[in-house]
DNA sequence: GCCGTTTTCGGCCCGACTGTTTTCAGTCG
C-alpha cells in the first residue's frame, strides 16, 4: 500500500467523523497525519514495523502509529471501515458539493438517511429539506444548482489553464484606476501540479476607495466565460467560469499586501504553522498584518520578507510552503537556492517531423538557439511506435547522419543524436544495442501494456535502466494528469536500480505530465539520482512550457546541482557519458 | 489524536460571506 492510498484512508476517515460529530481537534489530527504521510518520501510501508521511525514524522504520535500498522497488516482500518458502513460511501461524495458540510450532510443524514448526491437532488426537488432547521426553499435551490455543477464539471485544472485563466484576467482588468497589482497567489502559485481554484489578489488605492472598489468589481464581473458568481462582498468575489474553474478574488489595501498574499497563497498548513509560531513569539497573524498580542499594533504587514523576517524566519518560496520542514529550514537559515528557469542550459527530449513532431531538426534548433540554449537533443520515437511512425535501426542511423549534419551546419548550438527509445513488454528496449551505442542520448520510456501487474512493471522498468546504453528514464510513471493514473511499480526498486546504473530521472514539463512529481523527485534526490528537466517539445512552441517543470522541481526542493541539464556544454556532454 | 523553553493536561489559526437569523451557525479558504 502506497503513501497516497494511506493518507486517503485517513482523510477519508476524518471526513466521516466529521459526520458523526466527533471533537474537531481529533478529526483535525487524522487530516494532519494525512497530510503529513502524503508528502513522506519513504514509503510508509517499509518502516511500519520501526515505531521510532513512524513517531518521527510530525503530526504521527502513539495512536496513528497504531493506526498505520493495523492498516498496513490488515490492508484496511476498522474505524474507517465502520464508518463507511454506517454511512455509506457515497457519503464522501457529498463533501465535494459547494456548499455542504459536515453538519448539513450530517443533518439530512438524520433525518433521512440519505448519502448520496443523487437522493440529496431528489429530496431538494422535492421540497423536503426545507423542513429541516436552518433551510429554506432558497437553500434548497442553491443545494440543487451545486449538484448540478458536481455532476458536469467537477475538477481541477492543468497548471498551464490556470495560467492563461490568470493572463486572461490581468489582461481584463488592465488599466482601471486605482489598480496597483494583480497578482496570483494560492496553489497556482506554489506550483502544484493541478489546480482546484485559482486566487488573485487586487492591491491599491480601489481598496479604499468606495467608487473605484465598485468600478473594479463590475469590471470583474464583466470578465467573459463567468457562468455563476458565488460570493460579492466589500472585498471578494468568487466565481465559477463556465470552463468549470473557480476564481476567488481579493481586493486590499497595498500596506497589507504581504500579509494578503503570505495568507492567500498557503498552503493551509504552511499558514497554521506560521500562525502558531507567531501567538509563541507574542504574536498574531492574519491577512491584514502580523500584529502583537497585547496593543493590536501591526509590525509586518507590507512584503512576505518583513513577516518572515519578524517571525524570525528567512523568506520561503511559495512552492515550498507545505509544511514539510521548510520553516525548520527558514528558522536556521538554510533555505536552499532552488532551481529557476534560467539555469536551464538545454534540453534532451524532443521530437521531429521525423515521427510525431510538428517541425524540423532546423527548427527546432533554431528555436532552442533562441531561447538560449547551448545544446539540444533530438530524441525521436522508436518502431514499436507505430501510430507516431517510430524509427527502425534503419531510419535511426540516417536520422542520427541528419543530426550530425544539422549540427555543422548551424552555429551557436550543439545538437545531439538521440532517441526516444520504447521499452518493451519484457524490458527489452526497442532498437539494437548497435544503435543505441551511436546516440548521444538515449531516454528510454514506456509507451505501451500500460497495465502490467507492477511486479511485472517492476521488473521491466529496471531491466530497461540496466542497459548500459541507456541515459535516463522517460516520464517515469506515464500518468497522464486529469487523464490517465500512472501504471503500477515499485518506484523505490526502479530508482535503486537507476541509481546503481547511474541513468538520470526524467521530469517530463509537459503540463499534462509532470513526471516525475515532487514527491518522486525527492525521492530521487535523496538517492543522489540526477534530473533532466525536459517540455518533450512536439513543436517549437513547447519550450515555453519548461516554467512548469521547474515549478515541480522547486517544490521538490532541487537545486541546480540536482539537475545534469544546467550544465554547460562541456560539462554536460562529459556527464551523460554511459559506463 | 497530537503535543510540550509556561503545560503529561488542556490547549489546539483566523476571518469573510451567506442565509436565516434578531446575534449566529455553517461553510469556505
Amino acid at each position: 500500500m502506497d503513501n497516497k492510498t494511506i493518507a486517503t484512508v485517513l482523510y477519508e476517515t476524518a471526513a466521516l467523523l466529521e459526520i458523526a460529530g466527533e471533537d474537531v481537534f481529533r478529526i483535525r489530527s487524522y487530516r494532519n497525519a494525512a497530510e503529513a504521510i502524503e508528502g513522506w518520501t519513504q514509503p510508509i510501508s517499509e518502516i511500519v514495523a520501526d515505531t521510532k521511525a513512524l513517531l518521527a514524522i510530525p503530526g504521527i504520535g502513539k495512536g496513528m502509529v497504531a493506526h498505520l500498522q493495523e492498516l498496513l497488516r490488515e490492508g484496511h482500518l476498522k474505524i474507517h471501515q465502520q464508518l463507511l458502513e454506517k454511512y455509506h460511501p457515497t457519503m464522501l461524495d457529498l463533501f465535494k458539493i459547494q456548499g455542504l458540510g459536515p453538519k448539513t450532510i450530517a443533518l439530512i443524514w438524520d433525518a433521512f438517511h440519505v448519502s448520496d448526491p443523487d437522493a440529496v437532488a431528489q429530496l431538494a426537488r422535492e421540497g423536503k429539506l426545507r423542513s429541516l432547521p436552518r433551510m429554506s426553499e432558497k437553500t434548497e435551490q442553491k443545494i440543487l444548482k451545486s449538484i448540478e455543477t458536481y455532476r458536469s464539471i467537477a475538477g481541477r485544472f492543468l497548471i498551464d489553464e490556470a495560467d492563461r485563466t490568470a493572463q486572461r484576467l490581468i489582461e481584463h482588468l488592465d488599466g482601471l484606476a486605482g489598480i496597483e497589482k494583480i497578482t496570483p497567489a494560492g496553489s497556482f502559485r506554489r506550483g502544484r501540479e493541478t489546480v482546484g481554484d485559482l486566487d488573485m489578489l487586487i492591491t491599491g488605492k480601489c481598496a479604499a476607495n468606495e467608487k473605484q472598489r465598485a468600478a473594479v468589481i463590475e469590471r470583474i464581473l464583466a470578465f467573459p466565460g463567468i457562468m455563476d458568481v458565488l460570493a460579492k462582498g466589500e472585498n471578494k468575489v468568487s466565481f465559477k467560469l463556465r470552463n468549470g474553474m473557480q476564481v476567488d478574488i481579493r481586493i486590499l489595501p497595498p500596506a497589507s499586501f504581504g500579509a494578503a498574499l503570505l495568507y492567500f497563497t498557503g498552503s493551509k498548513s504552511h499558514n497554521v504553522s506560521l500562525r502558531q509560531r507567531a501567538l509563541k513569539m507574542g504574536f498574531t497573524l492574519n491577512e491584514y498584518g502580523l500584529s502583537e498580542l497585547d496593543t493590536e499594533k501591526i509590525v509586518a504587514s507590507k512584503t512576505e520578507e518583513d513577516i518572515y523576517e519578524k517571525l524570525g524566519l528567512a523568506w520561503i518560496p511559495p512552492e515550498m510552503r507545505e509544511n514539510l520542514g521548510e520553516i525548520e529550514l527558514a528558522a536556521a537559515h538554510k533555505i536552499p537556492h532552488l532551481i529557476k528557469l534560467e539555469d536551464i542550459k538545454g534540453e534532451v527530449h524532443m521530437h521531429t517531423v521525423e515521427t510525431d513532431g510538428k517541425n524540423t531538426i532546423e527548427e527546432m534548433a533554431l528555436a532552442a538557439r533562441e531561447r538560449g540554449y547551448q545544446y539540444i537533443a533530438i530524441t525521436d520515437h522508436s518502431q514499436n511506435l507505430a501510430f507516431a511512425n517510430g524509427l527502425d535501426e534503419a531510419r535511426a542511423e540516417a536520422h542520427i547522419k541528419r543530426i550530425h549534419r544539422c549540427n555543422e551546419q548551424i552555429d551557436g548550438i550543439t545538437i545531439l543524436a538521440g532517441i526516444e527509445v520504447d521499452i518493451l513488454a519484457d524490458g527489452e528496449l526497442d532498437l539494437e544495442d548497435s544503435v543505441l551505442a551511436q546516440m548521444d542520448v538515449v531516454i528510454a520510456s514506456v509507451h505501451s501494456h500500460f497495465n502490467q501487474p507492477a511486479e511485472k512493471m517492476t521488473e521491466r522498468i529496471v531491466r530497461a535502466v540496466s542497459n548500459p546504453h541507456v541515459t535516463a528514464l522517460g516520464h517515469p510513471t506515464g500518468r497522464l494528469l486529469l487523464r490517465r493514473e500512472p501504471f503500477q511499480f515499485d518506484m523505490t526498486a526502479v530508482l535503486d536500480a537507476a541509481a546503481k546504473n547511474n541513468v538520470a530521472m526524467e521530469l517530463n514539463a509537459y503540463p499534462d505530465r509532470l513526471d516525475l512529481n515532487d514527491v518522486h523527485l525527492r525521492m530521487a534526490k535523496e538517492r543522489g539520482l540526477k534530473i533532466l528537466i525536459n517540455t518533450d517539445a512536439h513543436h517549437t512552441t513547447h519550450f515555453e512550457k519548461l516554467k512548469y517543470g521547474i515549478l515541480q522541481a522547486r517544490r521538490a526542493w532541487l537545486t541546480p546541482s540536482d539537475v545534469l541539464n544546467t550544465l554547460p556544454r562541456e560539462k554536460f556532454l562529459k556527464a551523460i557519458v554511459r559506463r
